[in-house]
RNA sequence: GGUCCAUUCGUCUAUCGGUUAGGACGCCAGGUUUUCAUCCUGGAAAGAGGGGUUCGACUCCCCUAUGGACUACCA
């Protein structure tokens, strides 16, 4: 706790210039704010992962929003969606939609606070920073033929059918016979408008490149995303926006939103992160990739209710959520030091936005199947030997929990994922009924059966069939007859394996027991050649 | 086209004016092993280009190039 507070102290002390006294001791309080358009992207996973640290890192609290402003793109079951794989990989919302209590300022879908925003919009009519357009979707669209580079904004807008240049008659005769209108911002031609980035800096616009963007629709009631955006991250006092990079342009409307509306003082502070691009060539990640790489680009699988076409998913693909988080954590950020493995809590304590990088990373897999491996290793034996179970029985196969521990021990570092497993051990549940040719073609000469046999009759002769035991008869044997050993051992193993493959063989065999040990010896002899 | 952002090994990155430019993934080689894999050791591999500033630039500034994002009544 100490700690805790020292670290955020350390924090605030560094931002000190550029916060008044009062607003120094701001609570954290982040959002991940996706659009429940459909499964959630890796890329806004990474998003939710990092506001999550930086939330935790501060004692502050991670929200969850949903940004359904657009009722035509709104997907069911995304919603849920996002909140399962948040809560699988252990990113855990203290407010908001998904959190155990949802929180003070709910609702927190911003359909569902329809009626919020239009104070909002009002009061920014009033005050001459927003006015109400008429034209047509296909009036836009004609001007964007006509002029070139066509952009709603001082320059135009006196073009244009809005309550600038209609009178207020008109505009309230129109709205009376219900026809359809957007409130646009207006915003003053040539002026500088400063970003103030966590992680790229300063960043300064010209207003005059900024167009009158459309903050409400009159056909569903509803705000677009940066009204909806800005309004909710004052009302929910937001102290930080975490986002990714494709908002960066945006974000001069949005500070102009924050001054039109009197909220500067209040505006949380600005971060955008590097983009996740795609492993080859360049450019956002994109589902596409994933299929076309054939990697899953999504947390979990997904199939889309409308195309009926389905994603996969790091979960089903046998992921753990510990290494897709630790993966992720370092796709645009390092702690400074050599470490590789973090967990969740050691993320936290050493995330820092001001070492997240600038520029995109693109998605390595390999690296993320390493982490895996890892993760792998670092679980116990009886963990994923449960889990692996779980594979066996889809299989038809039972095995003793103590032997399939002891087999997991032995192949475990040879695999990735668990569901690896099967591929490495199966000849522990299913003796082998082909052997490979390569091998049979070099190690199984002309007096190999012969020798298999007086394999079997020593075999069948030992009481103790424990590693330590057999591997001393059987090599006291060799040596004796003067055998090859790697000859011999070959030749055993393509017996009981199949394969040259597996772990070591004395290993296997006492594993087996003697009498399948013998069983698959015979079965060899009769069979191979 | 316009605006903005970015640019260190193939990839993720360290370096915050002075280093033999470090680590990790991947790759290659060697070792361990009765096999395969793991593992261990080693290796190849980088400051986009050009100007400045400076005693000294990967590091600061400018230009160019390249890449990207944005440019909807989508988020």
């Amino acid at each position: 706790m100490l700690f805790l507070h020292s670290i955020s102290n350390l924090y605030f002390q560094s931002l000190e210039s550029n916060f008044k006294k009062k607003y120094r001791m701001r609570k954290v309080r982040v959002r991940f704010a996706p659009s429940p358009t459909g499964a959630l992207h890796i890329g806004g996973v990474r998003t939710a992962l990092y506001n999550y640290l930086f939330a935790k890192k501060h004692g502050g609290d991670m929200l969850l929003r949903i940004e359904d402003t657009d009722s035509a793109r709104f997907v069911p079951g995304a919603e849920d969606y996002i909140v399962e794989a948040l809560q699988w990989l252990g990113i855990n919302i203290d407010e908001g939609v998904g959190a155990a209590s949802e929180g003070a300022f709910a609702p927190y879908r911003q359909s569902e606070r329809k009626a919020i925003y239009r104070k909002y919009v009002d009061q920014l009519l009033e005050a001459g920073l927003a006015y109400v357009a008429f034209d047509t979707p296909a009036q836009l669209d004609a001007q964007r033929a006509e002029i070139a580079n066509f952009q709603y904004d001082a320059s135009t807008r006196g073009l244009m059918t809005n309550s600038l240049t209609l009178s207020a008659d008109e505009v309230n005769q129109r709205i009376a016979a219900g026809e359809q209108y957007v409130v646009r911002i207006k915003i003053a031609p040539n002026e500088e408008i400063k970003v103030q980035d966590l992680i790229r800096g300063e960043v300064v616009f010209n207003s005059s490149v900024i167009d009158d963007k459309v903050l409400f629709k009159s056909s569903d009631e509803l705000p677009t995303y940066h009204m909806a955006n800005v309004v909710d991250d004052y009302l929910m006092q937001i102290s930080h926006v975490i986002r990714g990079e494709e908002w960066l342009p945006s974000a001069p409307l949005h500070v102009l939103l924050y001054k039109y509306l009197g909220w500067s003082e209040v505006m949380p502070e600005f971060a955008h992160l590097p983009l996740l691009l795609k492993p080859d060539g360049n450019g956002k990640l994109s589902k596409r990739d994933g299929d076309r790489l054939g990697f899953p680009v999504f947390p979990l699988n997904w199939k889309d209710p409308k195309t009926g076409e389905t994603s996969s998913g790091y979960r089903e693909a046998g992921y753990f959520p510990e290494a897709v988080v630790n993966f992720l954590s370092l796709l645009g950020w390092n702690s400074g030091t050599e470490q590789e493995i973090f967990s969740m809590q050691e993320l936290i304590d050493q995330f820092s936005l001001d070492r997240v990088s600038k520029s995109g990373a693109k998605f390595d897999y390999e690296k993320g199947k390493w982490f895996n491996h890892k993760y792998l290793q670092l679980k116990s034996d009886d963990e994923i030997a449960d889990m692996f179970q779980r594979i066996l029985i889809e299989k038809d196969i039972v095995e003793d929990t103590q032997k399939l521990v002891k087999i997991v021990s032995l192949v475990k570092e040879r695999a990735n994922f668990v569901n690896e497993l099967w591929a490495q051990s199966s000849f522990f549940f299913v003796a082998p009924t082909e052997y490979d040719a390569k091998t049979i073609q070099k190690r199984w000469k002309a007096e190999t059966p012969a020798q298999m046999t007086e394999l079997i009759t020593l075999l069948d002769a030992i009481e103790d069939f424990s590693p330590v035991a057999t591997e001393e008869i059987v090599k006291e044997w060799i040596a004796a007859k003067e055998y090859n050993m790697g000859g011999i051992m070959n030749a055993f193993r393509l017996s009981i394996v199949g394969e040259p493959k597996g772990p070591h063989m004395f290993d296997i065999i006492a594993l087996l027991g003697k009498e399948e040990t013998i069983a698959r010896l015979k079965t060899a002899i009769e069979n191979i050649k």
